[in-house]
DNA sequence: TAAAGATTACCTATTTGTAGGTATTGTTTA
DNA sequence: TAAACAATACCTACAAATAGGTAATCTTTA
């Protein structure tokens, strides 16, 4: 039986070891390298040629964005998956275009980790479907409990998530089809809630409670 | 032989997964449970009184900073190990303050996961020396790369980590003995640079290439 | 239905951020 | 030692954010 070449890469060697755990239970793979940057991972595609590269979005310097990017120019046939904390639609959409051959994210189960690397390997595409793409705010059990905690409501959050997302107050009242001055509201009371004075500080808020 | 009871907590799956292959080898300890969120720690930890939890800082709702200070009130002889993703140094010291018994970030190897809970095990406390505590930007081969990239200079990146920090361009300036507007100017440069319009920008920036 | 809260909207005012320009000094490096 | 770049500082101007107030609608809930 000839095994499909996995490299796997990521900077956390705890989630490195995770996943190794998991798929060395299927038979078909054989991991032949792992990387803890883009450069060792760049080095260990060329020397192994594998199937299959199992990709990190967030590593330090040379990014999984850029690798995946890499990949596809020079090994079009190598497929890519990849890893990532966020459930962001935009970002799900930006690897697609990029090439990616799946997009998991990091608190996926055993089992649909098992499912992705299959379906990849025998030519099918894994992407998450539009209703699994969800942040901690959707979570409705978390989120009512969140917005006790601080007190926020749901207008509020979407206008956190929004600001977080780089828009200005303007973009944000012509997208929601409102007055300027209406989000301005919401933004200072939003501010006053989280006791926070600037923008930094709301997005070091959203990024403490994964709003993001 | 009596094992020490380990409850571990993360609400990540895979990186679940790998410490848990890690601490298998590890002969003295038994692991009784795992829990995805705050409350199933809690519920865990009620039941099986470990001696030690292994806790992730960020967890979506009731998150690891919650569980660390309930866990230590009602069971204060339960020792407690965080695991987290960054490595500030404010972090550290508000988690010891709260009688946390270690700290671990998450790209640890497995050999200081550990020597970590070794140590933590035998009643000594196991933190980060304060040279540990480095960004992605500390490291000079990344920094470089990443410097030369974006045509950023040393300067520049400390401004923006600042920034990043909730400090207003006249806090920087006092922290620094700097004029504000040698601040405005440096704030100019960053964003024309990295092609941002606002301080959300310039943190997700910031986020996506680990310079917090 | 009455009360409470959420959402919307406006007014005013101050502060801060964004953006263009220039220029001096110091440091690095070819 | 030039040349190039980094770091500093200033001027001007406008845009946007921050911050206080009030209040009318709409929705949810007691």
């Amino acid at each position: 039986m000839i095994k499909n070449k996995v490299v796997l890469a990521d900077d956390h060697q705890f989630l490195l070891e995770g996943i190794l755990t998991i798929l060395k239970e299927v038979p078909s793979l054989e991991i032949v390298a792992t990387a803890n940057n883009g450069f060792e991972l760049m080095d260990a595609v060329a020397k192994y040629r594998p199937q299959l590269v199992i990709l990190d979005l967030n590593m330090p310097g040379y990014d999984g964005l850029q690798c995946l990017q890499k990949i596809k120019n020079d090994f079009p046939e190598i497929k890519v998956m990849i890893l990532s904390n966020y459930s962001q639609p935009e970002l799900v959409e930006e690897v697609k275009k990029m090439k990616a051959d799946g997009y998991l994210i990091k608190n996926s189960s055993a089992a649909v980790l098992k499912e992705a690397v299959d379906s990849i390997l025998v030519g099918i595409k894994f992407f998450p479907a539009a209703h699994e793409l969800r942040s901690v705010a959707d979570d409705s059990y978390f989120f009512d409990e969140f917005l006790k905690k601080y007190q926020l409501t749901k207008r509020e959050v979407e206008i956190i998530k929004m600001v977080c997302q780089e828009l200005s107050t303007k973009q944000i009242a012509a997208q929601l089809f409102l007055s300027d001055l209406t989000i301005n509201t919401h933004r200072r009371n939003i501010f006053r809630k989280l006791e926070v004075k600037n923008v930094a500080g709301l997005m070091n808020f959203a990024k403490q409670n994964q709003l993001l």
